[in-house]
RNA sequence: GGUGCGUUAGUUCAGCUGGUUAGAAUACAUGCCUGUCACGCAUGGGGUCACGGGUUCGAGUCCCGUACGCACCGCCA
């Protein structure tokens, strides 16, 4: 036996018993004749001592030891004689009586620290020694508790967790697939899952009417912070539900989630807003209602006035910065600097400040009076102090787009993003279809299966871009943490959809023939979401990046820089699967 | 595909207007130290200033390119 109890379990209570500890070295002080190690395992930390007087060849040992050697040592529980408070074994100390080097440690290149002097990018070269630290350890923790917690509170309400294959068919629509040869059958490919989509609409047909997975998914498309090729999705679907049923349920799982893992209450029923509404006030389907600053639309107020931005512009939006109208030049120039960014693109920002005196002070002053500035304020609804910042432009989703950066700006800024606050919202009514410039076409907005709401289907093919859809997602503090639809279970219509997106009969019935095959034989009315595991665990710990909470993640360029992944494969490899690698494509 | 920022000691960073031997902190090593717990004190080792080119009498510093990292736009049904 290795240990008989764990370096974060000794307490006043365990006094005097002889004990073995295992774990590895946190830090050794030599104090001259007397040396204490902090011996670390994911459990805690305890503090062992070793006296030259008592065994000075033991204490000799001791000072040879290094940074993460794996050590064993026994010893006898003892009070300290000098607490320290900030540790859970802080009272007690252990008294060694032989210590066993298991392992020896290189240097770590950075500290096992829970403010490590590591960078990211060496830290995930380590990652094995970075997942030694307290702050990433935490955070496997509470993903595994928020899975846990998720199981349990689908398996109380009768769902079946079924897992789908990872080698699947590929399909054209959505992300870009990842893609795996097919040894067996030559020159034919299977892709990996970017959602369990298709086969849990199966299970629903196969009578399999509560289906979940906690199921990893895969998307072939550039990263971000919130974005990794492999993630993982708490998938659901039931069958003889409406929108309402659907959102009423998982409403009380991610309540449940949040209870049990954080000890978040929300005491009242998430908001919702209908995605124009979303638009029109937030510029953002996933808007951060933390924070106020609706936008407000001002472009009939500032016509006729000779100031050209504005009147050449069919667009004028504007939000109220509370208590801001104390900005200096400089952080006004800060700001149109920000909403000039090509990331943003406005052309420029329009600024009025309300003074407390009750004046105006803006950057049109010579355009508009102070009557006019004050036909702006009120609609904005602001009060002496306030700052009115103002952007305009040709098209009205661009430049709500810009409004939107601008605004999550100045809440960072305001410091009104608080990470201890949390704000969902249920965006509902997605437009079903989504128009592409590129391709003078329309795509599913949601998916292809996703059905339109019942009053708007005499619109599909005469006013498509009108059509509503029973799709919903949950947003939170300006995050997507989920989302899903209501699906189409009837094989006409799902017919008809395929044609409005462009599929030929045959191309529909090549890629999609099984789900249609499948509804042919009595498909439940069915409907389900998907939540981002990633996405609702970085925002129960507060995290910028959700690579901060899987254990082995990807850098930006898809790259596992531990094992330095992908990688070239042997030629012989390559001849099995009848492959040719042709990289004369590849822009020098 | 694009934009921005970055790359200097094991690590995190500083390094001004181009100028003589490139610094700090931390980590590491050695010595001292019997109640430390961010221990303390002393000493020491540690650098292809990412790479390639250019400007210049002279480049860590300025310019161009490349690579890599991060954030973002496009993309992500």
């Amino acid at each position: 036996m290795y240990r008989t109890n764990t370096c974060g379990e000794l307490r006043m209570s365990n006094v005097g018993q002889e004990v073995t500890l295992a774990g590895w070295v946190q830090k050794a002080r030599k104090m001259g004749g007397m040396t204490f190690v902090d011996i670390r395992d994911r459990y805690g930390i305890t503090q062992i001592v070793f006296n030259e007087e008592v065994d000075a060849a033991l204490c000799e040992k001791a000072n040879k030891l290094g940074r993460e050697f794996v050590i064993q040592v026994k010893g006898k529980v003892a009070e300290r004689s000098s607490k320290n408070a900030n540790i859970p074994t802080g009272d007690i100390e252990l008294i060694a009586s032989s210590l066993t080097v298991l392992h020896t440690s290189d240097v770590p290149p950075f500290t096992i620290e829970d403010n490590s002097d590591g960078g990211d990018d060496i830290r995930m070269q380590y990652r094995y020694l970075d997942l030694r630290r307290n702050p990433v350890r935490k955070n496997l923790e509470l993903r595994h508790k928020i899975a846990f917690e998720t199981r349990r509170f689908l398996d109380e309400h009768g769902f079946l967790e079924v897992e789908t294959p990872i080698l699947i068919k590929s399909t054209p629509e959505g992300a870009r697939d990842f893609v795996v040869p097919s040894r067996m059958n030559p020159g034919e490919f299977y892709a990996l899952p970017q959602s369990p989509q298709l086969f849990k609409q199966l299970l629903m047909v196969a009578g399999y009417d509560r289906y979940f997975q906690i199921a990893k998914c895969f998307r072939d498309e550039d990263l971000r912070a919130d974005r990794q090729p492999e993630f993982t999705q708490i998938d659901c679907e039931m069958s003889f539900v409406e929108q309402e049923d659907v959102i009423d349920l998982f409403e009380e799982m991610i309540k449940h989630i949040f209870r049990t893992t954080k000890g978040v209450d929300f005491k009242e029923a998430f908001p919702r807003m209908t995605w124009h509404e979303c638009m029109r006030l937030y510029g953002s389907d996933k808007p951060d209602i933390r924070f106020g600053m609706q936008f407000v639309e001002l472009k009939d107020l500032t016509e006729g006035h000779n100031f050209v931005v504005f009147d050449s512009a069919k667009f004028v939006v504007g939000i109220c910065a509370e208590g801001c109208a104390s900005y200096t030049r400089k952080q006004l120039d800060a700001l149109t600097d920000f909403v000039k960014k090509p990331q943003v693109g406005a052309k420029g920002l329009v600024y009025v400040k309300y003074e407390q005196d009750g004046s105006f002070k803006s950057s049109v002053d010579k355009f508009y009076s102070q009557e006019d500035l004050k036909a702006w304020a009120d609609r904005f609804k602001a009060k002496p102090g306030d700052l009115m910042l103002i952007l305009c432009g040709d098209n009205a989703d661009k430049t709500r787009k810009q409004m939107c950066e601008l605004r999550l700006e100045m809440g960072e800024r305001l410091g009104l993003r608080d990470k201890n606050k949390f704000a969902p919202l249920w965006v509902v009514d997605f437009p079903l279809f989504e128009w592409s410039e590129e391709d003078q076409r329309f795509y599913a907005m949601h998916h292809p299966f996703t059905s339109p709401k019942a009053e708007d289907i005499p619109y599909l093919e005469s006013d498509p871009g009108r059509v509503r859809a029973n799709a919903y997602d949950l947003a939170m503090n300006g995050v997507e943490l989920g989302g899903g639809s209501i699906r189409i279970h009837d094989s006409e219509l799902q017919n008809r959809m395929f044609g409005l997106l462009g599929f030929t009969p045959e191309q529909a019935k090549d890629q999609f023939g099984f789900l249609m095959d499948a509804f042919r034989f009595g498909a439940p009315p069915h409907g389900g979401l998907a939540f981002g595991l990633d996405r609702v665990v970085s925002m129960l710990a507060g995290l910028d990046s959700i690579r901060d909470c899987i254990a082995f993640p990807k850098n930006n360029s898809g790259r596992d820089v531990m094992n330095d992944a992908p990688s070239k494969i042997a030629d012989a490899q390559l001849e099995e699967l009848f492959l040719k690698v042709d990289l004369s494509n590849l822009k020098k």
